[in-house]
DNA sequence: ATGGCTAACATGGTTAGA
């Protein structure tokens, strides 16, 4: 791998304090340079940002209590953070973006809806529309950019180890799935199927009924890179791994790697 | 069969996740 490669991460990690173990095992592994995280559950006053440092990273974080919460971890500097979508009063936290090496880096924590046709669904399509016109916008301004995250939703049935079973639930449901197609008609590509995959490859997996056991899972931890940056695209993959850890979090890591050079 | 498992907040049981 180049050493300009810059490999980019996501993982919901549930919770960041329960996970900072798991955090450190696989970053000791692992050549990723930035690293953006969901579901940190914890307040800005009590994210630990000693520990990330003692990780040789440095960070940037948008939480609240209990729920939600995203972080932006980097090996090297991380210019123009900003929280949650400019413009969009969200009391919830789901939301940084910072700038490495001219490369934009959105990361985001898309609603889970819940149900199909409950209010946190509604939330869920409305967030989403919000965010396909924040992306648009940063798109004027960065044409390297890559929009990160757990989004909640399964792109393709192929991404689904049931996919009769899942027909019309929430996470695969049409509305949902046209929601992500406005975002990649922007330009933007799933770089995990620009390359050769095995079949049933998932990123979340419940913890109940034995579904890691079973491979049960679904894949919603995407990376989404604009035009400019997939053609940089050397190769995406999930990092299955941390799954099958002591205590781990339901979600493994998803990686890719780019070339910036030229 | 709305069960199953985990985390936060709390310190028993609810809310939420996906």
């Amino acid at each position: 791998m180049s050493r300009d490669a810059l490999v980019l991460g996501t993982w919901n990690v549930n919770s960041l304090r329960v996970r900072l173990p798991h955090l450190e095992q696989w970053l000791a592994t692992s050549a990723v340079n930035v690293l953006g995280l969901q579901e940190t559950k914890t307040v800005d006053g009590d994210f630990p940002a000693a520990e990330i440092e003692r990780l040789g990273l440095v960070g940037s974080w948008h939480g609240q209590r209990t729920y939600n919460g995203v972080a932006l971890l980097s090996r090297e500097p991380v210019q123009d953070v900003v929280r949650g979508m400019p413009g969009y009063t969200d009391e919830q936290a789901r939301v940084i973006a910072g700038t490495v090496r001219g490369v934009r880096i959105i990361d985001v924590y898309v609603p889970n809806g819940q149900s199909v046709g409950s209010d946190k669904y509604a939330y869920k399509l409305e967030w989403l529309a919000r965010l396909r016109d924040y992306v648009a916008a940063e798109l004027e301004r960065h044409p390297r950019l890559a929009v990160v995250g757990d989004y909640n939703i399964a792109p393709a049935d192929a991404d689904v180890h049931d996919p009769a079973a899942w027909a019309g639930q929430v996470l695969v449901s049409d509305p949902e799935r046209t929601a992500l197609g406005a975002l990649l008609d922007l330009g933007l590509s799933d770089v995990f199927r620009r390359f050769e995959q095995a079949e049933r490859t998932f990123s979340w997996w419940d913890y109940r009924g034995g579904s890691l056991r079973r491979n049960a899972g679904l894949r919603i931890d995407l990376i989404l890179a604009s035009g400019d940056l997939a053609a940089r695209c050397t190769g995406c993959w999930v990092d299955a791994g941390p799954r099958r850890w002591e205590r781990p979090s339901d979600h493994a890591p998803v990686v890719a790697t780019f070339d910036l050079t030229g």
